[in-house]
DNA sequence: TTTTCCATGTAACTCGTTACATGATTTC
DNA sequence: GAAATCATGTAACGAGTTACATGGAAAA
C-alpha cells in the first residue's frame, strides 16, 4: 500500500532530487525490480508534500522548466523508517490470481493444464532471464538483494509448475 | 483485478447460489487461500448481474429474509473460462512490498536485518502451519493444488531469508 | 433476553492507472 | 523542420476496503 511512498522517500534519504529525476531514475536503475507510473510518483509527491514528509522548492536553471526539487524532512525521515521495517516483516495478505485460477484448475482437461502451465513456465523463464541480464548495482546493493529475492520465488515457482507438469502429463 | 470475479464465477459454475451463501462457502472453505470481503462480493455480483455475466432472481423461504439467487449465463461462463485461462499463464508483474523494502536494507544495521528478516521468517513459520492445518478438500481438489502452490512459495521465501539471515549474522 | 445468525446493502475513501494536456528546448 | 527530451501535471476511472446501516429470526 505504502510502498510507493517508501519507494520515493528511499530515493530522496541520500540526494534532494525533483519529481522528472525521480521517475528517470527508476526506469533507468529500478524498473527491473519495482515499477511505478509517471504520474503516480508526481502525485505521490504532492500527497507527501501535502503530509509534510518532504519538502520542496522550485528550481530553475538557464532557461529549462523549471523544477521541483523534493527533500526529505525530519517527518519523512521517521516515515521511511517505519515503512522499511513495515516492509520487511509484514506478509501481505495478498492472494495472486494464479492461485485463484489454481482453485478451478480442475474445469480444465490434463492436456490443456499441461500446456498452459507450460506457458507460464516460459513466461517465467522470461522474467528470470530479463533479471539476470541486469547488471549487478554492486556489492551487496539492496538492488541487487532484492532481485536475489524475486529469482528465488521465481524459480520455486517454475519447480513447482514443473512438477505439476510432470504429474498432468501422464494423466 | 478480476480475479474476484474469476472466483464468484467459478462458484456458480456447479450450483446456483445466493450472495449470503457464496460469502459463507468462501469463509468456511476457500478463506485459508482466498480473501474477498463480503461487501466486494456483493457488489461484484451486482456488476457481474448488470453486464449479464450472472442472472438473479429473488426467492423467499418461509418468513426469512429473501434472498438474491445468482446463476451463471452463456455469458458468464465464457469469460470465467477467459479470466480461468488469463489468471493461469499471466505473470502479474506487481512487486510485493518486500521487494520494495528489500531495495533499501542498507539502511539497517546487520543487526536489525538479521532481527527484521527472522521476525519475517516466524510470521512464514506461521501461516505455513496455518495451512497445513486446513483439512484437504479431496484428491486434487483446485483448493488443494493451490494451497500447495502457496505453501511451496512460502518455504521458498523461508529458505532465502534463513540464507540472508545468515549472511548477516556472520557479519 | 441477549446474542448470534441470516441477508442485504450504501457511501466514502484509498490507491493506483490510463489517457490526456502543455510547452519549451535540444538534438537529428 | 521534426523528433526526442525535459518537466509538469489533471480528470476520469477501476478495484477494492472500511465503516456504517438495517431488520427479522433462531439459539443460548
Amino acid at each position: 500500500m505504502n510502498q510507493r511512498k517508501l519507494l520515493l522517500l528511499g530515493l530522496l534519504r541520500t540526494e534532494n532530487r525533483h519529481g522528472y529525476e525521480i521517475n528517470d531514475f527508476i526506469e533507468k536503475n529500478l524498473s527491473a525490480c519495482i515499477e511505478i507510473k509517471r504520474s503516480t510518483a508526481y502525485s505521490t509527491l504532492d500527497a507527501l508534500c501535502a503530509s509534510g514528509h518532504v519538502a520542496m522548492h522550485v528550481e530553475q536553471a538557464g532557461n529549462r522548466p523549471p523544477r521541483k526539487v523534493y527533500s526529505l524532512t525530519a517527518e519523512g525521515g521517521k516515515l521511511f523508517d517505519r515503512l522499511l521495517r513495515e516492509s520487511l516483516t509484514k506478509l501481505d495478505g495478498t492472494t495472486a490470481s494464479f492461485e485463484t485460477g489454481l482453485v478451478y484448475i480442475d474445469a480444465l482437461s490434463p492436456e490443456e493444464r499441461v500446456s498452459l502451465l507450460s506457458k507460464r513456465a516460459r513466461a517465467i523463464d522470461i522474467a528470470i532471464s530479463a533479471l539476470e541480464a541486469i547488471p549487478s548495482h554492486g556489492d551487496g546493493s539492496g538492488v541487487d538483494i532484492s532481485v536475489s529475492h524475486r529469482r528465488r520465488m521465481l524459480k520455486a515457482e517454475h519447480e513447482w509448475l514443473s512438477s505439476h507438469i510432470e504429474r498432468w502429463s501422464r494423466a
